[in-house]
DNA sequence: ACACACTGTTTAGAACGTAAACAGTCCTAG
DNA sequence: CTAGGACTGTTTACGTTCTAAACAGTGTGT
């Protein structure tokens, strides 16, 4: 064949793109990659990362564990593929709506995703992460901007900047799940349980500021901290929008733009503008209007019991 | 003692607070904690966190494996206090200037560190990471926001968000450091490298999105995009502050977001979404005509020389 | 029908973390 | 001042881990 294993390719993320010829001469395999990533995952899933052991794998399938390198090169590939698989797709969801709203909803499929499989987190980071699920998530990202006039830079800076907020937030609501299981508390539990170490060991006179946080209660606030974080970070993306809008750039930075801000002198690329600023407008009210009625719709439903 | 070991305290943790007893009896310790972190550190900077074994730390002190668990009571101690030392304390200058430039300095000091330290960034994400350093981390964060008029819940969350943005950007930058290390190649030439095997592989069928960055060059692009990303974020920060009179609105957290599809049932709400549908629309047309207008301006500009 | 590519298995080895037992050292209670 | 024992660094040992190499059986292509 001329597709074989590009030299250059790290094997394991061959396999990811389906580029493996699979063997015809010799006896029917019995098992098949997917199975045994399958298996990994669920394992994972259950007992973390560190329960993943190719003997753990193997016996799970009632198998031994060496029978595994017929179809894996080596550990890595197989985490590489776990990585592949409990990263997934982004849904369709993600498509649909303003730039902002495909940014919220990629961040919060992200979480989702972190929180169902918190093992992936503690995956170490290997060179180059060049997935066709990775690039998925990407593309969708960069799909959410594609109606902005940002050019590419840009683009890919804020879907960056999403995708570190995700991992963030999943680092540390994971660490907390982590927390609840293995202590077998429930969430206030474990935070009051934080609160009251915090307490005993954060002095108010090498610490004052944190000290002043922990007396608000700011630890055993259940609010998530996380979606604040992102909303402010849209907000400045918002505001770098419309200030590229009306050709302002109070944020000088080397690499952006050198012949838009040019363009903004222009009269009906301003009247465009304008109206493309009354369009946000007009939406960020909409939203918010269904933000609040949904918010009531859920109080109502709240209130009754689920029919799950 | 009365200060005797809190049961509940990990004792690793109880040995970076310093809550440690040095026994009086016994033969005169030849080593030392710190000389065994140290060493561990180096070994961690020089080839990484999994070159980091009992045995060869030791060995690289002239002892024994056994000989460090006199100090250490598990290698997860050990770790604990290698991260804490990599970690630090913030300099003063995070002190200086007006609230913007104190997180900047406080991020760009993490990041620093993070590129000094990359293991640190692979160190397994551990329940309650309460050591002495973090806290000053955490502490000099909300200093840095002390005198705003935000809350306590408000001022953590932008830690938060910072130390988030500074985490990720280490994460990426320090797997790219490392790559060029260990394929022993230039910055530009590893991203040249990255850039041909992604227009190898991202079709345009399959990432439309993502194909038009490669091809806009954004991964030969050496600018930081993280440095663009904190900016935006901080940018929101700034904005809400400006905006510091409105009331709190109420974000969803993120463990209540799947019962989303429950709530679609309600006619109130079905109605909104219409709205906000329509809206984006209009929104998506208006965009859609003030690109075509910034195109035909550009083409108009582009013809003169640039001023630039 | 033969060769041989390929299957899953067995055996083996190196490296890891750490429990347990060991001889030597030095403080402290008697 | 002396004996007990707490403490030192070391040795030995065991269980796990990943995986290379050799093995007997299976099925396909020639």
């Amino acid at each position: 064949m001329s597709e074989t294993t590009d030299p250059d390719l790290p094997r394991g993320i061959a396999l990811a793109w389906g580029i493996a010829a699979d063997p015809q001469r010799g006896p029917k395999r019995e098992m098949s990659v997917e199975r045994i990533v399958d298996a990994a995952v669920e394992l994972a899933d259950a007992e973390g990362l560190a329960a993943v052991s190719m003997a753990a794998v193997a016996s799970r399938l009632g198998y031994t564990p060496m029978s595994l390198y017929r179809y894996v090169t080596a550990k890595d590939d197989l985490v590489l593929l776990m990585q592949e698989e409990a990263t997934g797709l982004p849904s369709e969801a993600t498509r649909d709506g303003d730039w902002r709203r495909r940014l919220e909803s990629l961040y919060r499929e992200q979480v989702q995703r972190y929180m169902r499989h918190p093992w992936v987190l503690d995956v170490p980071i290997s060179g180059s992460p060049a997935t066709p699920h990775s690039a998925a998530w990407m593309d969708a990202g960069l799909h959410a901007l594609a109606d902005t006039p940002l050019d590419f830079n840009e683009r890919l800076s804020i879907v960056l900047l999403v995708t570190g907020c995700a991992r963030w937030a999943g680092i540390v609501l994971a660490g907390y799940a982590r927390a609840e299981r293995e202590g077998r508390l429930r969430g206030d539990e474990i935070a009051q349980r934080e609160d009251a170490l915090f307490r005993q060991l954060i002095t108010a006179d090498a610490y004052p500021d944190l000290r002043a946080a922990i007396e608000a209660g700011v630890f055993l606030d259940e609010s998530d901290p996380f979606s604040f974080g992102l909303d402010r970070s849209l907000d400045g993306v918002a505001a770098y929008l419309a200030a590229a809008a009306e050709g302002r750039h109070d944020v000088p930075r080397p690499w952006e733009w050198s012949d838009d801000a040019a363009i903004v002198d222009d009269k009906r690329v301003r009247e465009a503008r304008k109206r493309v600023r009354e369009a946000e407008k007009a939406l960020r009210d909409a939203r918010r209007q269904e933000r609040q009625a949904a918010r009531e719709a859920h109080e109502r439903v709240a209130r009754r019991p689920a029919s799950t």
